[in-house]
DNA sequence: CTCTGTGCAAACGATTTGCATGATG
DNA sequence: CATCATGCAAATCGTTTGCACAGAG
């Protein structure tokens, strides 16, 4: 970092590549991992280097195009941040067969946020959320 | 495992690095990570492989000692299962000083995964929740 | 003595980095 | 032709495993 370091503006070029991962991603029903969405791109007739996958997506990140969802099994998961959606949301996990639903509790987390800010003092900035349990089929198949 | 294979019940000795561990974790100010662990044993004279601490923690996981913690950093952090304190509770972390305070919001938390169940079927089991944000000194210092 | 706890080295898996080459604007 | 994108190899980092030995009951 200099003195005069300039504003970071993101320089991008068309990238095949980024492209299919995006329209993979927000095809994909849930958030991906690295080695799900290779796979896939393998029906998309792209071959990437793992490496190339990472620097994509670390590229779309800062892009704000995709998020980072964790759940809490070690592998990073993507999905696209859909404008059109709601852009925040949350998961239930089925622990049995990963299978994933999106929860909107948004509204539960203004609260409980506004909550923590009086009790703590802390200023609430952001959170991580996600719930496991047992999607209709597991229930009654286990 | 063999056809007949025995209740899991798990067998203990006790050991002078595990007990230890267990100390600490009771006295530190928030969940600790293996490495902070390691370093804190060092002011109590014990000087263990990074494998035996690991272990150490695994075994007391099995015992319902203590629990596992995910500040979406990559790693594992242990806070005491205390039976005294609420069991079930969550953090606020400074994203800047990396302080740490715990919040009671489990009733929200209850109904919400009530508005889960009845909105996607799925059976919620638990959870994992926490909050970043700034610290109160870390709100007027930066 | 038998089984649990520990140390050490090596393996592991996801992710990152360095460097050379290829492609885009 | 400057700069971003990609591929490949190696490094990194937290964590796990295999194996031999030490220590508890």
């Amino acid at each position: 970092m200099t003195p005069t370091d300039k504003p970071k503006k993101i320089q991008v070029r068309t990238s095949r590549l980024r492209d299919t991962i995006l329209k993979t991603l927000s095809e994909f029903d849930k958030p991906i991992t690295v080695e799900e969405l290779i796979k896939d791109l393998k029906h998309r007739h792209l071959y990437p280097n793992k490496t190339s996958v990472y620097r994509s997506l670390e590229t779309l990140m800062k892009l704000e195009m995709i998020m980072e969802v964790d759940f809490l099994d070690g592998k990073k998961r993507y999905e696209p941040n859909d404008q059109t959606k709601k852009t925040h949301h949350h998961h239930i996990i089925c622990t049995i067969c990963g299978s994933v639903k999106c929860v909107e509790v948004e509204k539960y987390l203004h609260k409980i946020e506004a909550k923590i800010a009086q009790e703590t003092g802390y200023l609430p900035q952001k959170h991580a959320l996600e719930f496991f349990g047992l999607c209709p089929n597991c229930q009654t198949n286990a």
